[in-house]
DNA sequence: GTAAATGCGACCGGAAAAGTCGTATTTTCA
DNA sequence: TGAAAATACGACTTTTCCGGTCGCATTTAC
């Protein structure tokens, strides 16, 4: 029911290699994708959206890519969630034309229903990426540690 | 990506009406489908597993039904959900076989993934169903009303 | 013994998510 | 100035899952 998209994930993933670089430095997608395995068409879309809301800086053209544009601190996961999954829409009868939902005439759980949306809104927006990632797995050092300094990206495959 | 199931919202739309029964009092399945307008074997199926989770009492054959087994103060959001639409499961990566996961090897979003679980599960295991129905809206009251006092339900129509 | 109810499992269809493809645009650099 | 490397973007396909359906077994009251 309640389940994180992938396109989250790749974000959340993205993010979590951007913030240990330094300061400056522009990841491309293609490398992202060959460290981790992801395609690259979905992962690019992924940081597309990050890029036009803000929370990454896109630059075109060779030598391109994408840094972080805002400190994570400042960027809510529902921001994150927003951006790349679009806006937040938790029940049927929630959606702005409410006539689509045969319940709302004689429905009970609207009321409820607000009522927990607004609690998970809340912990979305209150819940900072630096929050979130602030922890490194002990993993991800190695993988970006051999990304770094391994050979040319072209050499990887990638799906 | 955060999406009330509509499973939920019946649990709630039930719950929400045996909750203003006199107590002792059985509510059928059908009852309920002829005063919400929803089909009956899928509400069926909702109630069913509100019991198997021990928050509603059954009674089979004729004049059964069901109602609430156990105060709702005691009943969390999470129980509800689990009874209704399986264990919470959040991600791809935290799968019982996580070796479906492609992404696991080199995955360096587990441990922000699980600290996102962690607190919708928290959310989800704080929040008591008393809590999240105890304001009634006012066209509820006039739903019960009138289905209590109104023809048999035969006569009605649900899908 | 019949009618009214729950209990349960298999099946189906459509919508949304995930992923693919193709192409345009921008920028660097030789 | 042209080629290469990157993002930008939109249309299409595939897959997965959820809501819903169907059918039958079981239990119980009268």
């Amino acid at each position: 029911m309640v389940k994180i998209s992938r396109k989250v994930e790749y974000a959340l993933m993205a993010l979590q290699h951007m913030r240990g670089q330094r300061s400056g430095q522009m990841v491309s997608a293609k490398d992202l994708c060959a460290a981790y395995q992801v395609a690259f068409p979905i992962l690019s879309k992924v940081l597309q959206n990050l890029a036009a809301a803000g929370v990454l800086r896109s630059a075109q053209g060779a030598h391109g890519g994408y840094q972080i544009a805002r400190p994570l601190a400042e960027v809510t996961f529902g921001e994150l969630s927003e951006a790349v999954v679009g806006p937040l829409q938790f029940s049927y009868c929630l959606h702005r034309d409410r006539v689509r939902c045969q319940l709302a005439e004689c429905c009970n759980v609207i009321s409820p229903v607000v009522r927990l949306s607004r609690r998970i809104e809340e912990l979305f927006y209150n819940m900072s990426l630096e929050e979130l990632l602030h922890a490194e797995e002990p993993q991800e050092a190695a993988i970006r540690a051999r990304h770094n300094t391994a050979a040319p990206a072209e050499e990887l495959v990638w799906k």
